[in-house]
RNA sequence: GGGAGCUUAGCUCAGCUGGUUCAGAGCAUCUGCCUUACAAGCAGAGGGUCACUGGUUCGAACCCAGUAGUUCCCA
């Protein structure tokens, strides 16, 4: 079969991901070989596919493959999380645009249209990592709502509250008008916002300091010290809008402009509420006016104030971010379009003084990016304290290991700070609370009704199940995801089953660092707590992708390209090759579509290897003198060599996790050593025919090459592995193993390189002086050198040298440089112009003197000499000889040319 | 406000336990090649005061302190 020019990877990847399927490669169940596991991160399954997830599976693919072809018993385990926010907003907007309203909805209605939405759409994310390439084992696909894994959410609960560890508690929450539910401390983002600094006047209410005595005083200080004439005290705010529920104004009790007012009154404007003025170290006395508006339901700072001086708490706000009925004013309208109209009213009645520019810091939602207001709210808490402490211990003992480790500070900053955590959502979708409600308010947390039933029942109060009345708040959906790395094995809803045994703990856990407290932290908790077992040996976070210009790549921006695009376009193996090439371990990737271009180039490279060696002739009649050599020919050696070492140096790369690095020796030792080195040494003159040695060293080289690529590029090195000789039915490569290589020979690298040194020398010596590289040559060496007779063929070959030959003296009309302390000529054909020698060798001598000057700098301090190791000091020693002798050489040959 | 990191070639980054395997790679640039595997290619080359200032040391890109710039996390 002829092959094209040029590699082309339509229909490639899906032929062979087809054919890997139909195999069952891609499947695991327990045996007697090392598991080595993963539970895939659940993408949310509303998701599609984005750099983020192409990198993170693409990582984990790596490992499970390479692991695999080490002969271990390789699970990836996939799967999609419920998203409770996220979905619930999709469905609710696709039933807007069919023109309907949740509110006219039962719970259950909405519940048949939300699973409709996921049979549907839930897939998409997980077919999109199909095209990546990815090997997870799809029978064991996960989904957090499916039927065993919710009872074991529910189960999980229940312990906890049943331990103490779950509790009901009214506190202030971080509110999603948007979405109208809580989240958790972790689901909001600030942002920097340019916002307003309102100044408003608030009028104190004189009578009340008379009745507090002091009388005498009092209206020339508030005279003296208050903004005008009608005894006012003015505050800066940047939510003027709140102001309806203000239920005090604090000042400190060092700042002497407002020493007067303790235990004044002063009234809010508009609605004139008489609050009191408090004292409080916590108001910070240059900011603003050094006098805070108290708003203890809108703000957390406030409530705690509010408790600390037992205030009034008034809630201006509803569910939706509209003022409520507590306002008293703009009843129903928006707490923006409010903030607007309340400043104009302030200011018609005389109370707005200033305003000023402001940036500050504002929460917005994760998933609904409305801005989050602080509202009290009666909630579910999950306390942490307890279960963070084998957490905290298992990552700083290294049980767990992190890569990189910067990550542990921030881990253990965050466990030791720990709070409490938020787990009840006011929404549909997700796992509902098992909690039930008599009608005198008392609950009982249980699995079913009938046990809550059994628990309220009492003789004072009988009850039956229609009295009780399920929470009807859903759980956080990292309350759910927190069970993944065990649960996808059923390792609690089937305690002890056989897969759960083999496979938990799970090996590697590849994630965001985004994360870190999301999920990572939590699920080694639950691990712990529940399978008293760490949930994964060691963790690695990705670098968080940006686009070149370095900004994070987001939906919002826009800047994320378009991956099944780009797949279809270079194919998968380029798009890997692209975004793993720059993603350094735990650093940033900056994305680039150059990068897979460079990918697709560096198929098009191997493929055009495969096209080389398909095409050669092989000699039929093997040398029988080749089969007494106890050596094969230098470059068969040398680069068997050098695949050792290099496979030993991404051995070293994998083990540090540093993935990229390992690519980029992989890229270099075909790119470099295979093709453009040892491909050319022992490539055939055009017409003859190659050894057979020869033709078979390079197949087990170049089959061995797309083993190790195979992980990072699956597809082109299937299809070269099956090219390259016919493959038995079951035989790909991707269950092939990794055979073991013997011990390198450091000696014959040193000559590979000293070759690739007088090579180079040579044709460089040819473009400074236009020499034609294909003009051939004689190259002269005075004799005792480093160069070895094995080395002679393949200089000769590659630097198109008619013959090496051995001289004493120096060459007239030639070129001559040298190589460590070796001393060659190249033939000139046209005479050679020793101006341009001269003064090149001038400059090497130069260079060299000025070596040996530091080197002796060094040798002849004594604190060195007395100090340093002798290892280094011999070092030196040796470094200097080798200079002495270099200025020699060049000293000797300038001296030759110089004399007429 | 609290914490962590980063700053090395035009760009993106390596650089381990301080010493010539120490100043490196890829991309970009320049020069010469359409040489029957590959122009998505081949052969070569140039390019850096290792952010700044001090300190430790016989010796610092590397260790320490400060300064500047920058990014992230938390509140």
């Amino acid at each position: 079969m002829k092959l094209d020019k040029q590699f082309n990877p339509t229909g490639l990847d899906d032929r062979w991901y087809q054919r890997w399927m139909e195999k069952g490669l891609f499947d695991s169940k327990p045996d007697k070989r090392e598991p080595f596991t993963i539970a895939m991160p659940p993408p949310n399954v509303t998701g599609v596919l984005h750099m983020g997830h192409a990198l993170n599976n693409t990582v984990q693919d790596i490992l499970i493959r390479r692991a695999r072809m080490q002969g271990k018993n390789a699970c990836w385990v996939p799967g999609t999380d419920h998203a409770s926010i996220s979905t619930e907003a999709k469905v609710v907007a696709m039933l807007r645009e069919r023109g309907i309203s949740k509110k006219n909805f039962s719970r259950d209605e909405f519940l048949k249209y939300a699973w409709e939405w996921r049979d549907k759409y839930g897939d998409i994310i997980l077919n999109q990592i199909k095209k990546l390439g990815c090997s997870c084992d799809w029978n064991r696909t996960t989904f957090t709502m499916d039927p065993d894994y919710y009872k074991s959410v529910i189960h999980v609960f229940i312990d906890l509250y049943n331990k103490g560890n779950i509790y009901r508690g009214v506190k202030m929450i971080h509110w999603d008008p948007s979405a109208k539910t809580a989240l958790s401390d972790e689901e909001v983002i600030y942002k920097e916002v340019k916002s307003k600094l309102c100044f408003i006047r608030y009028k104190i209410d004189v009578e009340s300091r008379f009745s507090n005595g002091d009388s005498n005083n009092y209206i020339s200080d508030v005279k003296q010290n208050t903004d005008d004439d009608d005894f006012c005290i003015t505050i800066a705010t940047i939510r003027p809008e709140t102001i309806l529920g203000d239920t005090a104004i604090a000042v400190n009790p060092n700042d002497h402009r407002y020493q007067h007012l303790t235990g004044a009154f002063a009234f809010v404007p508009l609605i004139n509420r008489r609050i009191p003025i408090i004292m409080d170290e916590y108001v910070t006395i240059e900011f603003g006016t050094g006098a805070l508006k108290v708003t203890p339901a809108h703000d957390v700072n406030d409530y705690h104030l509010g408790i600390k001086h037992n205030l009034e708490i008034i809630d201006t706000l509803t569910e939706d971010g509209s003022m409520s009925d507590a306002a008293q004013l703009y009843i129903g309208e928006d707490r923006f379009v409010v903030r607007k109209k309340i400043l104009k009213d302030l200011e018609a009645q005389g109370h707005l003084v200033k305003i000023e520019d402001y940036v500050n810091q504002i929460g917005f939602s994760e998933r609904t990016d409305a801005a989050i207001e602080p509202r009290l709210s009666m909630q579910w808490w999950c306390s942490m304290s307890e279960m963070a402490k084998p957490a905290l211990k298992a990552v700083m003992e290294d049980e767990i290991k992190f890569y990189p480790p910067k990550f542990k500070n921030t881990y253990r900053h965050w466990m030791e700070n720990i709070k409490d955590w938020c787990i009840s959502r006011q929404l549909w979708w997700g796992h509902r609370i098992p909690a039930w409600y008599a009608p005198d308010g008392r609950f009982a947390v249980a699995e079913t009704i009938e046990q809550a039933l059994h628990m309220l029942n009492t003789r004072e109060s009988p009850l039956t199940a229609a009295d009780l009345k399920q929470d009807e708040d859903v759980l956080d959906t990292w309350f759910s995801s927190w069970l993944w790395p065990f649960e996808v094995f059923k390792g609690l809803s089937d305690p002890g089953n056989e897969d759960a045994k083999y496979y938990y703990p799970t090996n590697t856990l590849v994630t965001a660092p985004e994360i870190i407290f999301f999920w990572v932290a939590r699920m080694i908790m639950c691990g712990y707590e529940y399978m008293k077992e760490k949930p994964f040996q060691q963790v690695y976070f990705t670098g968080i992708v940006r686009d070149k210009m370095g900004r994070k790549m987001s939906k919002s921006l826009g800047n994320s390209p378009d991956l099944l695009e780009m797949i279809d376009k270079y194919g998968a193996d380029a798009v890997r090759f692209g975004i793993l090439i720059s993603s350094p371990a735990g650093n940033d990737i900056l994305f680039d579509e150059k990068l897979v271009e460079q990918g697709r180039n560096f198929n098009n490279k191997i493929w055009n290897v495969l096209r080389l060696i398909k095409g050669w002739e092989v000699a039929e009649n093997i040398n029988e003198s080749r089969n007494l050599e106890t050596r094969h020919p230098f470059p068969i050696e040398w680069f068997e060599n050098k695949l050792i070492d290099r496979v030993n140096e991404i051995e070293r790369l994998f083990q540090q996790f540093e993935i990229s690095a390992a690519l980029k020796v992989l890229y270099s030792l075909i790119w470099d050593d295979f093709c453009s080195w040892y491909l050319e040494m022992i490539k055939p003159d055009f017409g003859q025919s190659i050894d057979d040695l020869s033709f078979r060293k390079t197949c087990e080289f170049f089959e061995r090459l797309m083993q190790l690529l195979h992980p990072f590029m699956p597809f082109i090195t299937e299809e070269v592995y099956q090219q390259l000789h016919e493959r038995g039915e079951e035989d790909f490569i991707m269950t092939s193993k990794f055979t073991e290589l013997k011990e390198g020979d450091v000696r014959i690298l040193k000559e590979g390189e000293k070759t690739k040194e007088i090579i180079t020398a040579i044709r460089d010596t040819r473009n400074r002086n236009s020499i034609k590289q294909k003009q051939m040559l004689i190259l002269y060496t005075t004799g005792g050198t480093a160069l070895s007779e094995r080395m002679k063929p393949t200089i000769i070959k590659l630097a198109m040298l008619s013959k090496v030959e051995e001289i004493k003296d120096d060459v007239e009309n030639s070129f001559s440089f040298l190589s460590g302390a070796d001393k060659f000529f190249l033939e000139s054909p046209g005479g050679s112009d020793s101006k341009i020698e001269i003064s090149r060798l001038q400059k090497d001598l130069e260079y060299e003197k000025g070596f040996l000057n530091a080197v002796m700098k060094k040798l002849n301090n004594e604190n060195f000499v007395s100090k340093a190791s002798p290892l280094i000091i011999e070092k030196e020693r040796s470094k200097a000889a080798d200079a002495q002798e270099k200025i020699r050489l060049i000293e000797e040959r300038l001296h030759t040319i110089e004399q007429p």
